[in-house]
DNA sequence: TATGAATGAGCCTTCATTCAT
DNA sequence: AATGAATGAAGGCTCATTCAT
C-alpha cells in the first residue's frame, strides 16, 4: 500500500476554513493551506482539482451539516414562535463556527455565483417553510419574504463576524426574531 | 515643461469605485485604474503610496459625502419616525450607488479593519444620535443599540448590492424602519 | 503473496509508443503509461529507472523488429533493384505502424543524442550493404551515401508521419527509390 | 520617459532561436529565455502574451526573411536548373542558420497545427512554381509534387540539423536537385 | 514485489511597485 | 512632475520520482 496521510480532507477542511476567515479566498495561497495542513502541494491536488473547487466543497460541506441540523429543528415539535426562535440561534451558532460558510454566500468576485444558487435555493426553502407554519398560526409577516430572508441571513452572518460574546448575540436574535413576526 | 495633472484624486475617485464594484478589489489592477483614468501609473503612486492606501483614500471620501448628507437629515426639521425613514433611505441611495462603500466596510480582507474604525465609529454616532431623538418621543427600542446599526448597516448593503429595483428596496426598508422601532 | 506481473516490458510496449504517438513524449506521463497498462507507476520505476530511460528502451526494442526485417529483405533471393524498393517499403511500413520510432531519431531534446548512435550506426550498416550490391550490379550512386541514407530515412518518417495514404505513400517512394539509383 | 530596454524583440529573437534548438520548445522555459536575454521574466510578457505566441512570432518573422530571399530567386534570370539549384541551397543555408525554424514546421504538439498552415501553404506555392518552370522547360517531374517538396524540405532541414560542413552539404544538394529532375 | 499517494521543484503567468527618462 | 517599461516575487498547477505500506 502507498504512503498515506490519513484524513486529509477532514484536515483540510478547518484550516481552509480557518485561513479564509483570517485571509479572505484571494490572500489564502494553496501554498499556505499545504503548510499549515503539514502536507505538500501537489498532494492538495489530489483531493480537490482546483483552489476553487476545492473552497467550493468545503463551503457546500459546510452547508450540508447546517442543513440537516435546521431540518431537524423544523421537525421538531415545537410552537411557530419558538421554532423561528431556535432555526435563527443554530443558524447563528453554525456559522458562527465556521464564519466563512456565511460570508462566501454573499461575496460575489470568489466562486461562479451560479456554483452558489443551489445552496442559496435550499437555504431559501427552508425559511419559506418556517413562514408558512408562521402564517398558519396567524402571525403577521407584512415583510416581503426574500428580502427579509437576506436581512435575517445576513445579520446572523455579521453579528458572527463581529462580536463574540455568543451570549449577547443571542439574546439579540431572540428579541429580533419575535420583532420579525409582530 | 511637463504635463501637470490636476484634480487626479476626483479623476480616480469614479472611476476605482467603478472598477472595484465591477471586479472587486483584488481583480482591479493599477494599470486598469490607470488606463481608465488616463493617468499613468507611476503617476498615481506619486499620489497614494500604495494600492490599498488608495482604494481606502476612496472609501473614506466617498463616506465623507454621505456623512454630510446624513447631517443634512438629522438636521431638518421633521418628526423622529419620518427622520429614521429619511436617514434610512439616504443611506441605502448612498450605498447603492457607490457599493463599495458599503461592502467594504463588511468585508475585512482587503484593508486593515482598523482602518475603518473611525468611519464605523462616525456612522455609529449618527445612528446613536437618531436613536435618542425616537427615545425622547417614547419610541420602543429595546433591541441593543450597537448590535441594530450593524443589522440596519448590513442589510442595506446587502439590499443595495443584490437587488436592483430601487422602489422595492425602498418600500422594503420603510416598513423595516417602522418595525424597528415597533 | 504479493501481485507477480510478468512481461511489464512488453505490455508497455506498444502502450508507450501509442501514447507517445497521440501526445508526444513530453505529454505523456508516467501516470498515463501506468493506467493505459494496467500496471502501477511504482512498478514501472521497477523496470526503468527512469522515463527517459523506458522510452529509450521502447525504442530500442522497436527497431530491433525492424532491423530483423530488413535483414531478412536483404538475404532473401532478390534484384539489386527490387531489394532496394523492398528495403524501403518495408522501413516505410515499419515506421508507419509505430511512428515514434522514426521521429524520436530525428528530433533530440528528448533523449541524450549520443545514446542513439548504435541504432543510427546500425541502420547505416544495412543500408552501405545494400548499397554495395547496388554498386556490384553496377547502377549509378554518385551521392555521397551517408546524407542519402539521412535523405531516405527522413523522407519515410515524413512520409509516415504525414499522410495516411498508404498506397500512395508506396507508389511514391518506388520512384523515388528508382531515381535514387538513376 | 520610461526605463526602456532597447530592441527586446530583436535580443529575444536570437535567443529564442538558439535555445530552441538545443533543448526543443517544452524544454525552453521563459525564464531560461530571459536569463540569456539579461532581463526579466515580466518583461518578455510585456511583448508576447505567452509563451505560444513568441515561439510562433519568431518563427513566423525568420520564415519572412526567408522567403523574400527565395522570392528574388524565383525572379532572376536564370535557367530553369539553375533556379531550381539556387532556390534548394538558399532554402538550406536560411534554415541551416536558424534550424528551428524548419523543424518545427514538422513536429507537432509544440503550437496548433493550423497555425502553420499559412507557412506551409506559402512554402508550397513557391516550390509549385518552381515547378511549373521546370515542367515549361520540359523538365520531368514524374514523382508527385506534394510529397516531393515535402522530401525536400525535410532533407534540407535534416542535413541542416544533422553536419555542419556545408560545403558538402551544398554540393550534396546540387546533385540531389539535379537528380529530381532527371 | 507491487502499489499509488505524497513530494516539491519547476513551469507559466500576473501585477504591485520602482525608476530611468 | 509624469511616464510606462522593467522588475521579480508570488500564485496556481503539473508531474517525475520516491517510499511507506
Amino acid at each position: 500500500m502507498p504512503k498515506v496521510i490519513e484524513n486529509v480532507e477532514e484536515k483540510t477542511f478547518k484550516n481552509v476554513i480557518d485561513l479564509i476567515n483570517e485571509n479572505g479566498f484571494k490572500n489564502t495561497s494553496m501554498k499556505m493551506i499545504a503548510d499549515k495542513t503539514g502536507i505538500a502541494v501537489g498532494t492538495l491536488y489530489n483531493y480537490f482539482s482546483n483552489k476553487e473547487e476545492m473552497i467550493f466543497h468545503v463551503i457546500k460541506k459546510s452547508w450540508k451539516q447546517t442543513f440537516k441540523k435546521l431540518d431537524s429543528i423544523l421537525n421538531e415539535n415545537l410552537s411557530a414562535e419558538k421554532k423561528l426562535e431556535e432555526f435563527i440561534i443554530t443558524l447563528y451558532k453554525e456559522i458562527s463556527s465556521r464564519k466563512v460558510i456565511g460570508r462566501e454566500l454573499i461575496q460575489n468576485n470568489i466562486i461562479e455565483e451560479e456554483k452558489f444558487n443551489e445552496i442559496r435555493k435550499n437555504l431559501t426553502n427552508k425559511f419559506e417553510f418556517l413562514f408558512k407554519i408562521l402564517e398558519n398560526e396567524n402571525y403577521n409577516l407584512d415583510l416581503e419574504q426574500k428580502r427579509l430572508i437576506d436581512t435575517i441571513f445576513i445579520s446572523i452572518s455579521n453579528l458572527a463576524t463581529l462580536y463574540n460574546d455568543e451570549e449577547k448575540n443571542i439574546e439579540y436574535l431572540k428579541k429580533l426574531s419575535k420583532k420579525i413576526i409582530d
